[in-house]
DNA sequence: ATGCGTCCTACAGCCACTGTAGAAGCAAGA
DNA sequence: TCTTGCTTCTACAGTGGCTGTAGGACGCAT
């Protein structure tokens, strides 16, 4: 016998919100589930395994497009895993301008207050960085 | 005789686009210019520093909230600095975390593609990552 | 039967803009 | 003077990725 669980069960194991996961299925990420006589959503293993890997991808920082393309990968184990490594590959570069953006920000953030004498605002260093770049 | 430019000249001088100029008026974050007869914004120099300073402080990744806050007190010389030293400083705790986060995402996005021996779906660690983690 | 938690749908709101439509202003060329 | 074409105007919808709310219905234990 299969597996029959709730959305909240789902939400639960996944820690997914249930309106997250409704939300998911609203926008064709997660398949619309059976429901049982009083229009409840019956869950089984296949739903937690495919939104246990969207939350993930999720949390890696994919964004919906890519996760609806490595979910449509998924399901087609036959095929090369070429354009999952192009996604990941793209993504890896992603977060390395980002890593290096905020790296650079923060240089500054630290600059700004390390100069600044905790003074007035007239002559705080944070406030005159901010306005004369 | 004081400045008056267009919310065009204003744009291309502080690169912020003029749709934007509009939106940050809407929300109180410029204050409303003078209209010219045919209703057209005119503004001046401390617009233009102003919108500079807002964007110096968008591009560090500030939030509304805070550049508003900042913007007050800038307007505010004679009062201690300590409430912008405070937000910086949050602000740079909050780009610490990012970092952070961002270079263990890294991390595992580095592991997933160096183990993908770039063969099928079937047997893609890219995929088998997201899968079960 | 009652109470309580879970679930349902449908829609508004969040942030920080961005894009669109349709109209009007304005300067330069024919 | 007329026309062309750029800029500007207002008002509002859309973006991504959810989150929150209203107003019910379901289902189980007491």
């Amino acid at each position: 016998m299969a597996v029959e669980i709730s959305i909240g069960d789902l939400s639960r194991r996944t820690d997914v919100k249930v309106t997250t996961i409704r939300f998911y299925e609203s926008i064709g990420l997660m398949p619309p589930p059976p429901r049982s006589e009083g229009a409840r959503r019956i869950y089984g293993a296949d739903h937690v395994r495919r939104l246990a890997f969207i939350r993930h991808a999720r949390e890696l920082g994919f964004e919906m497009g890519d996760v609806r393309t490595l979910l449509d990968l998924a399901d087609r184990p036959e095929m090369s895993c070429a354009q999952a490594d192009d996604i990941a590959g793209a993504h890896l570069m992603a977060v390395d301008e980002k890593i290096a953006r905020l790296s650079s920000l923060r240089g500054e953030l630290v600059r700004m207050l390390d100069s600044c004498a905790k003074g007035r605002v007239a002559t705080c260093r944070v406030i005159e960085a901010l306005a004369d770049h």
